[in-house]
DNA sequence: ATGAAAGCGCTAACAC
DNA sequence: GTGTTAGCGCTTTCAT
């Protein structure tokens, strides 16, 4: 009859009677086992063991007005660069002693505001946000959390902490590659202009070229989106190009668009990849590494603004009182593949 | 002096003294507000919107013995397969009026014990997980967790629920689909047959090509993985065969490696695809649409198999008593695109 | 070094 | 309908 009827978890006194202590003193053993005789901290420990004691943090949090969780709303989970961000922020809270969990805005408004209601609820001691593109409607303001939270990806009001990666800078290194391996005739492609990172990128390209007071042109093409078919359209749209307005080099606002572009060339003879054109992305996505001819790009920081992230939150957590907000930008990294120079030239 | 000094978070009994009325109105405000007359639960509700309170859910659980959060740890956050998983199971929670948070067991034993250790002592109301292949190991069973858990992706024991993918009948629509557009000549390309998936999807195969009572055939190849370049191998394998050997038809065992057979023969004449050669693909993944020639493929159900389990562990939670515990088998689905089929013939 | 007891913020009887 | 009150499982003074 109802084997399974008091299966109740057990709980500290539980322990506490089985040692032969005070719930106290088992609380002393999880918190302060170094005020605790040894040979009752084997017994408490025994007992723990023997029982199977789980401890449960809601009442620890409860009662000591700390937890150890902080909260991560993600944009896009099927994006690696997001992901790496949230693995740096575990390594980072690891450290501290503390956990990250994850949630799925999912470009949504609603979710990103929902998942900020329910981490505030669920008292996290801080929260990791990458924001949805509209700043206008800042989501976090409404929310009515009065948390830390630290912004990823986007940069924050001064009154938080923000870490972003230097997309100029990125734009930047990229351009500046192509110049270095001998290009003087680059095309910067792009779409979807308005977001800030790709506009960021453009700009740091156009630095670059400007470096070389007039050595090196640039111009732009632009593209309805960032995706392969894009970058198809655009490649086709250079093949059919005279000679003499053909580009040599070719700065990609995204992996995928560059990706379009090096499959669009594929077959042809007289614009080849990397022979007759560089081409060079951008994020290192998994596409630029599977791809038949390996893109050069420019690596996402996304593990170090998750790190860098945590640990301003962490910071924000443990000294609220002499905490200071930084506004962090983090380079991000280029990696030289077979898409801008020859095996040979590597 | 010191204007942030006592910020504390207003709780209850601040609502119920601005509005006039006790802490246990002010609870059934919250949680049975038809049991309270409207004037009295306007009042309150003025009362927690002006002083902005935002319920403790970690007192809401501990006092009343519930939790309305389920801990989703999951294998591998970069592979949408996955992610779709966990879209699936927070659809069906919020039906339930539950939230899911997620944590990133990313392949290692370490951190899904972690997790799994983390979600215990949050003491959510249950469990998903996609576990590791190493089923000899049950970290979930070593874990001591004695709450609900559902398993995802992966058979379980007879003691608890698990849901799966069909891989055997994904196996058998992708050769069906070959032998129904005419093609009689097969090879099943895999790699790391050791993993039950690979096993199950070449069985599938098999099945289809033996209902022909011998007028297909089809042979193994195999690879040293599932990724691109292991398909350019094989690809390559392939045009080097005398003409007689040649297949009509390629199964491979996943996507990426598709990828890589139908990059590499993309520039043969005599082995053009799909007129000489439909290849099918599996798991839907982003390569096989962004591709050139879009890849016909067996999309995984990861988004029914996360709402199965969530359902299944609402259900657990929910009626501990009357639960019986089921393994379901989801079935994938054929997505005809054009590495298959010319596009006069979908 | 250990025990006793007062909460942490909320829910759920139970009384009125 | 609404108020009162005893916990939920733990931490943390304060005694001893």
């Amino acid at each position: 009859m109802g084997e399974e009827s008091d299966r109740r978890p057990p709980r500290m006194d539980d322990v506490a009677k089985r040692a032969g202590v005070s719930v106290g003193t088992v609380s002393h053993v999880l918190n302060h086992p170094e005020r605790v005789a040894s040979r009752t901290l084997d017994r408490v420990n025994r007992a723990i063991e023997e029982l199977g004691f789980v401890p449960d943090r809601r009442a620890r949090a409860l009662a000591g007005g700390s937890s150890a969780l902080i909260g991560f709303v993600v944009l896009d989970l099927t994006n690696s660069y997001f992901v790496d961000m949230a693995r740096g922020a575990e390594e980072e809270a690891q450290l501290a002693g503390m956990n990250v969990v994850l949630a799925n805005s999912d470009l949504q408004a609603a979710k990103e505001l929902t998942y900020l209601h329910l981490f505030d609820e669920e008292r996290v001691a801080g929260i990791l946000l990458t924001p949805l593109a509209r700043r206008d409607e800042q989501a976090w303001r409404s929310a009515g959390w009065r948390g830390e939270l630290v912004i990823l990806n986007t940069e924050a009001e001064p009154d938080r902490c923000s870490v972003v990666p230097d997309d100029e800078l990125g734009g930047y290194l990229a351009a500046r590659h192509l110049i270095e391996v001998g290009r003087r005739n680059l095309v910067f492609a792009g779409g979807l202009f308005g977001l800030a990172p790709v506009a960021n990128r453009l700009r740091g390209a156009e630095r670059a070229v400007a470096e070389t007071n007039g050595a090196v042109r640039m111009s732009t093409v632009v593209a309805g989106g960032l995706r392969p078919h894009h970058g198809r359209e655009i490649g086709r749209g250079l093949a059919e190009r005279s000679p003499a307005d053909r580009p040599d080099g070719v700065v990609a606002a995204a992996d995928l668009l560059a990706l379009g572009i090096v499959q669009s060339l594929a077959g042809d003879p007289t614009l080849r990849i990397p022979d007759d054109l560089s081409v060079v992305g951008y994020d290192n996505n998994q596409a630029s590494w599977e791809s038949e001819i390996p893109l050069t790009t420019v690596a996402q920081p996304g593990h170090a603004i998750g790190q860098t992230a945590a640990r301003l939150l962490i910071d924000e957590i443990r000294h609220p009182a002499t905490h200071l907000h930084q506004h962090v930008r983090i380079d991000p990294q280029l990696i030289v593949r077979g898409s801008s120079v020859p095996a040979s030239g590597r």
